[in-house]
DNA sequence: CCAGCGATGCAAATCGTTTGGCATAGTGGC
DNA sequence: GCCACTATGCCAAACGATTTGCATCGCTGG
C-alpha cells in the first residue's frame, strides 16, 4: 500500500465499470446519477480507499479550498487568536466550510510580507488576511488586481477593493481615558507604543481630554516599545514630571504591566496613587497584581469577521468594492483604576 | 490582468522560442540550457511575470512544498511557540528550504484529528508534526503506511516509524521537586493535570520523592484542569490537608498562578509558608507576584528539532526507523520557591 | 407516428508542469 | 574516417481530476 501510487478516481470507476465522469459526478453532485449506480459507485469508493487528489483538481478547477494569514507573529497571543477565529469559521465543517488554514509570520520585515504574499498568490489560496503592518501600507497588495479576495486588519488604509476589518481604538482609548477621568483624576497621563502603529488609541486619549475640557500636556506623553521593559521605562520618565500623573492610560498591555511594575517600585499604590489602564485585555491582565483594567481587543471576533468577509466573496455572495466592518472595543473595570 | 490566466511556462517560451522543457530546465537547473538562452528565458520571465502554478507543480511532482501541524489549539502559547520553531526551520529561506506551513487546530477532538489527519494527507502536504494528544495514541497514523514523514511530539507511543520529539518532563519534574526539598520543604504536595497527559511530569515528582527517603502521600497529590482556575481548586482542597504541605509543585504554570491566588487569598505567604513552582515557563511566570519558580518547557525548540527530523526525511537524507530526540528541561529559579 | 424530453452515461479535452527519450551538431582523440 | 562524448534542446507522455458535448434509450403527448 506503501509503493503502489494512490488510487485513482479511474481505479474506481474500472472497479465499477463505469466511466471517470460518472464517479466524478456523483463525488460532485453536479449531475444525476442513478441510484443504484451511485450506490455501487459508494461502495467502490469506501473499499478501495479512495481519496481525491487535490493538486489535480486544484489544477483543474483552480481553487484550493485554502486560506492564508499573513501575520507578524503567531506567538503573539493577538495573532493567534485572530487566526483561530478566522480558521474557526473558514473552516466549519457544520457550516459546509472546510477550508484550510495556511500561516505566514513576517516579523514585520516588508521582504518577508512580499515573500509571502507571492507565496501564497503561486499556491492559489482562495482568500488571504492581512494582518501585518507594512504591507497594507504597500501599494503592490492593491495596485496588483490580484484575483484573489483581501482582507485587511486593522489599518487605516483606504484600498476600494479589499475588505478591511479594524477594531474601534479610537473609541476604546476614548472611553478608557474618560473612565480615569471620571474615578477623578486630574492629571492623566499617556504611555505611547512605537510610532508604526496605534494611532487610534493615541487619538482617542486627546479626544477624550479635549471633550472633558483638560489641556493635553506633551511632558505626559511618553513613547515606549509596545513591551513590559518599554513600559517601565516610560513610567519611570512619567513618574519622575512634576506636577507627577495620577494616572495613565497605556497604549497596550504589556506596557501597562510594567507600569505597575515601576509603581510599586516606586512605592505608589494602584490605583490609590496612580490608577493605570492597559490596552488589549490579554490573559496576563487578570495575573498581574492589581488586576489590569483594560481595553478589550477583540481579536477572535476579528478573526471570524474577516473569515466571513471572505467567505462571502470566494463564494460569489459578495463581488462589490472594499468593505469595512469595525468592531467595538469594550472598557473593561478591574482594579487598577 | 485580472481576467486573462496567468502567464504558463508555455508563454514564457513561446515569447523566447524555446520549448517549454527548455524553460522548464532553466528553472529547475535540472539539465544544462546554453547560457545565452537562459540569459533570454531568464529575461522573459521578468517581462511576463511568469509564476510557475504549483498545483500543477504538485501534481506532476508529487510535492507540496508545505508541511503540516496538527496542534490541539494554535492560540495555546506553547503550541503557537512550537509552530513557530517549526515555521522557521522548515521555512528557513537562507538555509534553503522553502516549506510553508499548515496549521490545524483540534481542540483535543479524536474525530477532528482525524479529520485533519486526511485533510492534510490528501492535500500531500510533505511532513506532518503531530502535537495532538489522541492522535499519536490512535492506531489510525501507525497503521497507515502513509508515505508522508511524521513525527509525534510529546508523546509516549513506540512507533517504529515515526520520528519523536519531546521534552524530558520527567527529569524537570524531578529537578522542581528536589528543589523544593533542598529548600527545607517536608511537606511536599503536587498538582498534577487531567489524567489524558503529563505522565512524566507525575513521575519525576515521584521520583525526587523516593529518591529523598520521603514517603508519598496520596492526600498531597490533587488533579486539577491545566487551567487557573483548575489549580485554584486544587490548592483550596490541598490547604485544607492537615498537616498542610509547605510547599506544591504544579504540573504546570497556569496552575500554579492559581495556586498563588489561593494562597495570597488565605493568607499564606509565598514562598515562606507555602512554595510553589510550575512547569512550563510562560510568559506570565514573570508576571505573577512573586514571580514563579517553574521548569522552561523548549516548546520553540521542540519544534525546531520536529522541522530539523522533518527536513531529513524529506530531502531523504534519513531514512530509517523512527528517531527520538528529548529536550532538557532547566529548573529555572525565581522567587516563588 | 413523430417530436420532444428526461434519465443516464461516456469520450475527450483541459488545467500547467516535469521528465525520459531522442535528435542534432560539434569536438577531439585515435 | 570513425567513435565516443558533450552540449543543447525538443517531443510527447504522464500526473489525476473536472466538464462540455454528445449518444442512447425509453416514454409521453398530440
Amino acid at each position: 500500500m506503501s509503493r503502489r501510487s494512490r488510487v485513482t478516481i479511474g481505479d474506481v470507476a474500472r472497479h465499477v465499470g463505469v466511466s471517470p465522469t460518472t464517479v466524478s459526478h456523483v463525488l460532485s453532485g453536479k449531475r444525476l446519477v442513478a441510484a443504484a449506480t451511485k450506490q455501487r459507485i459508494m461502495q467502490a469508493i469506501e473499499e478501495l480507499g479512495y481519496r481525491p487528489n487535490s493538486a489535480a483538481r486544484q489544477l483543474r478547477t483552480n481553487r484550493s479550498r485554502m486560506v492564508a494569514v499573513i501575520v507578524p507573529d503567531i506567538t503573539n497571543p493577538y495573532y493567534s487568536v485572530l487566526t483561530r477565529g478566522l480558521a474557526d469559521v473558514v473552516g466549519a465543517a457544520d457550516a459546509g466550510h472546510d477550508y484550510g488554514t495556511y500561516v505566514c509570520n513576517t516579523d514585520g520585515s516588508l521582504e518577508r510580507e512580499r515573500r509571502y504574499l507571492h507565496d501564497v498568490l503561486d499556491r492559489g489560496v482562495d482568500g488571504i488576511v492581512v494582518a501585518s503592518v507594512n504591507l497594507a501600507a504597500e501599494p503592490d497588495l492593491a495596485r496588483r488586481r490580484l484575483g484573489t479576495p483581501v482582507v485587511c486588519i486593522g489599518g487605516e488604509y483606504d484600498d476600494r477593493d479589499a475588505d478591511m476589518v479594524t477594531a474601534d481604538d479610537r473609541a476604546g482609548a476614548e472611553a478608557a481615558t474618560a473612565h480615569l477621568l471620571s474615578r477623578g483624576a486630574k492629571r492623566v497621563a499617556m504611555i505611547r507604543g512605537a510610532p508604526d502603529a496605534g494611532a487610534g488609541r493615541d487619538r482617542g486619549y486627546v479626544a477624550a481630554l479635549t471633550a472633558a475640557g483638560h489641556p493635553v500636556r506633551e511632558e505626559w506623553i511618553v513613547r515606549g516599545h509596545w513591551t513590559r521593559a518599554g513600559g517601565q521605562e516610560a513610567m519611570r520618565t512619567l513618574m519622575s514630571r512634576r506636577p507627577r500623573p495620577d494616572a495613565v492610560f497605556c497604549a497596550n498591555d504589556l506596557m501597562a504591566i510594567g507600569a505597575i511594575d515601576v509603581a510599586h517600585e516606586l512605592g505608589l499604590r494602584v490605583p490609590d496613587d496612580v490608577a493605570v489602564v492597559g490596552f488589549d485585555d490579554v490573559d496576563a491582565a487578570t495575573i498581574v497584581r492589581p488586576p489590569l483594567t483594560t481595553v478589550r481587543n477583540p481579536a477572535y471576533e476579528t478573526g471570524e469577521e474577516a473569515g466571513r468577509l471572505l467567505l462571502d466573496r470566494m463564494r460569489g455572495v459578495y463581488t462589490g468594492s472594499g468593505r469595512t466592518v469595525v468592531l467595538p472595543c469594550p472598557l473593561v473595570v478591574r482594579e487598577s483604576a
